[in-house]
DNA sequence: CGACTTTGACCGGCGC
DNA sequence: GCGCCGGTCAAAGTCG
């Protein structure tokens, strides 16, 4: 596998906090989210990156680019440390921009209803480290109890595994693992179904996080790796630079793709050429994403050709959104 | 020695 | 019921 970089130094300052890839060379030309019928600043609060409303025209609102000097403030001191309380964390986890979330809860009760999915939510059985409701309550609980992994010895049969929302990132790059900020652990490989390359399993290593990434390559297009996003981080993220979080350094990611829009940005940013973010909706959560990357990358062949030609805005903000 | 990856085995869901 | 396949476990191996 490509990306078993021992050496790299992963999490040290410079690389730590890029949304880029590892020590990767690629360049990053233009990123851009492509249409969606989700709004991706609530998307994103949804998933924990709690992208301040007014700094998200790059998250699909008002034009504009995140300013870095709106945001980082808001961020410093009490947020800069990676392992919270649950206490603390409830209001990041639960409220996150209420008014912005208010359709993707709507989105995730959609999801809960469905009967493949709501059974198990709801009843929040005891699965093990799979379990991934990332609830502050469940945080607080997990935080409580024994650790699930204990359990997990003994648990194997009569569970129902649960899927959270996900979404996922398309990006062109000739390396899997994407940084996004966060420290993963690989538990698992396994070989696709008519795709030659493996789709790669990673758990965030908090404790209490029960967030879950895929990590693949697009068997229609090599060159393109599809990273799917699954649940809710309920920490901040590890490995950025003190006072900043997951948000700033999402946001600097997006805003770097813009290609010097912005200050502040750092050459670990460009480093893949980002394609699209999608959530996938309910009924094609779950489902190998492997059929859909297809779309993703479909959608954003497409949307490029639209995009093309409308300056830095249309690299990263879908049209439909900049006109809300 | 701890953290992490690798990898074969196992489990559950789903389609036939 | 059976087989396929995706997802996960967990022991063993690797690395710093």
């Amino acid at each position: 596998m490509a990306g078993k970089e021992k050496g790299d130094p992963e999490f040290t300052f410079e690389s730590s906090w890029g949304f880029g890839h590892r020590g990767s060379d690629d360049v990053v030309n233009h990123g851009y989210f492509f249409g969606s019928d989700y709004k991706e600043s609530s998307m994103l609060s949804e998933f924990g990156w709690d992208i301040p409303a007014e700094s998200s025209g790059v998250c699909g609102c008002d034009g504009g680019f995140v300013d870095l000097d709106r945001i980082e403030p808001d961020l410093g001191g009490s947020r800069a440390d990676d392992c919270v309380s649950a206490d603390s964390l409830a209001p990041r986890c639960e409220g996150i921009s209420r008014s912005s979330i208010e359709p993707m809860v709507a989105d995730a009760s959609a999801s809960a209803s469905n009967p493949s999915i709501s059974s198990s939510s709801s009843e929040n059985p005891p699965e093990k480290s799979t379990v991934s409701d990332i609830s502050p309550s469940s945080a607080a609980a997990a935080a409580a109890s024994p650790p699930s992994d204990i359990a997990s010895k003994t648990k194997k049969k009569g569970q129902k595994r649960i899927r959270q929302q996900s979404f996922a990132f398309v990006t062109k790059s000739e390396i899997d693992n994407l940084e996004d900020g966060y420290r993963w652990r690989k538990y698992g490989q396994k070989a696709v179904k008519n795709s030659p390359f493996p789709r790669s399993y990673y758990r965030c290593t908090h404790s209490k996080c029960m967030v879950k990434k895929r990590i693949e390559r697009s068997s229609e297009d090599p060159s393109v790796v599809i990273t799917t996003y699954e649940g809710k981080h309920c920490h901040y993220s590890a490995g950025y630079p003190r006072g900043m979080n997951q948000d700033a350094a999402f946001a600097r990611y997006l805003s770097t793709l813009s290609n010097s829009h912005l200050h502040n940005t750092r050459p670990s940013y460009t480093q893949g050429n980002y394609l699209g973010i999608t959530q996938l909706p309910p009924h094609i959560q779950g489902k190998d994403i492997g059929d859909q990357s297809h779309d993703i990358v479909q959608g954003t062949t497409s949307s490029q050709s639209q995009l093309d030609g409308q300056g830095l805005l249309g690299d990263i903000v879908p049209h439909e959104m900049r006109n809300r």
